[in-house]
DNA sequence: TTGCTGTTCCTAGGGGCTCTAGGTTAAACC
DNA sequence: GGTTTAACCTAGAGCCCCTAGGAACAGCAA
């Protein structure tokens, strides 16, 4: 009988193709071994199990969202920058929404497998030079980090679970929250002393 | 042998309570079952399957979210309405992980179920209410809105996730997002023509 | 060509899960 | 007390994860 010449990359990626398009909960060893013509046992010479296949997905995920951003932010700056990053981000998600929704998991990935992805690290400096126009400092900066990754995971989560009515498009409300949050990092709020509620 | 008692009520909290101790992927009918003392057939009378169970705990979930929210923000108004909603969510996110998590899965749930709820009609009138006193006009009331659930579902679910490094507590993020919203809201840019990109 | 070695993929099987079909038995009403 | 209506049960099919151990292929050496 012939070899499959499987590996733990073609592995990972029939369950990421798997996730998109059948949702991340059917992947599972069985049907992944489906997919690529193999019996599930075969598949633990390569992944460690399901959990850990799913952090896999999650970090192949987290690799190839980064670079797209990277690629859509290049050469741009301010707003430009902003809305590039954010609807890079925003396509990601629709483009590939079962590796997305794998990027939500309570971090259960194997350490030594997380600290070889280039992808956390690269992720952090990209957002930063996004936002290195606006000219805050820390912790400003690190606030400022947060509540965008905060509103576009946020936005893109709640359409996805199909959070928003049908009055108004999400698209629209999309380029509106961002010319919001463009203005807001323009208009940074200055700290005030006693704030700890 | 005597009747253990169980309604749909029963089993559904029975479920949450399960979620929040050990997440929402343990929430299994033999679990449940087990939990309440019962063989796992019997709870097929009350429930119709693991998907339904599922269903009744988000929408559990978003009431009792909904209620936090309604008592938080009673008699509030500006800055302080929105500190009060903001927390109590986040609150309600950090007290039930696992009835939290339940609310962001893609909705598949009983429509008729979900007609006898309170909760989704009372939390949209929460949210637009507490917004009155910024004095925006839809279309911007809409994308406020979706804007600030976003944020605030965004920031939970980040954190939920360990999506921030430790470097800062997350605490004075929060507090520091809830300040740039705020004056977000107070300063909240018109809206230009031809913007659709 | 033959034999050796390491890895890939297999079969077999235990245990847990969901859900259905159909039987009992407890509670409720007459 | 008898009848009816449910709640709860046992039994079982089918799918899933994962382990243990066997078979077969690829590469290399003699």
């Amino acid at each position: 009988m012939a070899r499959a010449g499987l590996t733990a990359d073609r592995v990972t990626l029939a369950g990421a193709e798997l996730a998109d398009e059948a949702g991340l909960d059917q992947v599972t060893m069985s049907q992944v071994a489906r997919r690529l013509g193999v019996k599930d046992a075969s598949l633990y010479t390569h992944v460690r199990g399901l959990e850990d296949l799913r952090g896999r997905i999650a970090l192949l995920a987290a690799d190839e969202k980064t670079l797209r951003i990277a690629e859509a932010t290049a050469g741009r700056s301010g707003k430009d920058a902003l809305v590039a990053f954010a609807d890079a981000w925003r396509e990601y998600a629709h483009a590939h929404p079962g590796r997305y929704t794998a990027t939500q998991l309570p971090i259960r990935i194997d350490p030594e497998l997380a600290a070889n992805a280039p992808g956390p690290r690269r992720a952090v400096e990209l957002t930063y030079g996004m936002l290195r126009g606006y000219g805050l400092a820390e912790p400003d900066l690190t606030d400022a980090v947060r509540l965008l990754r905060s509103t576009f995971h946020g936005f893109v989560a709640l359409e996805a679970a199909g959070g928003f009515g049908h009055e108004r498009s999400p698209q629209d409300s999309w380029v509106r929250a961002l010319d919001a949050l463009h203005t807001l990092l323009e208009h940074w709020p200055p700290s005030r002393e006693g704030d700890s509620a």
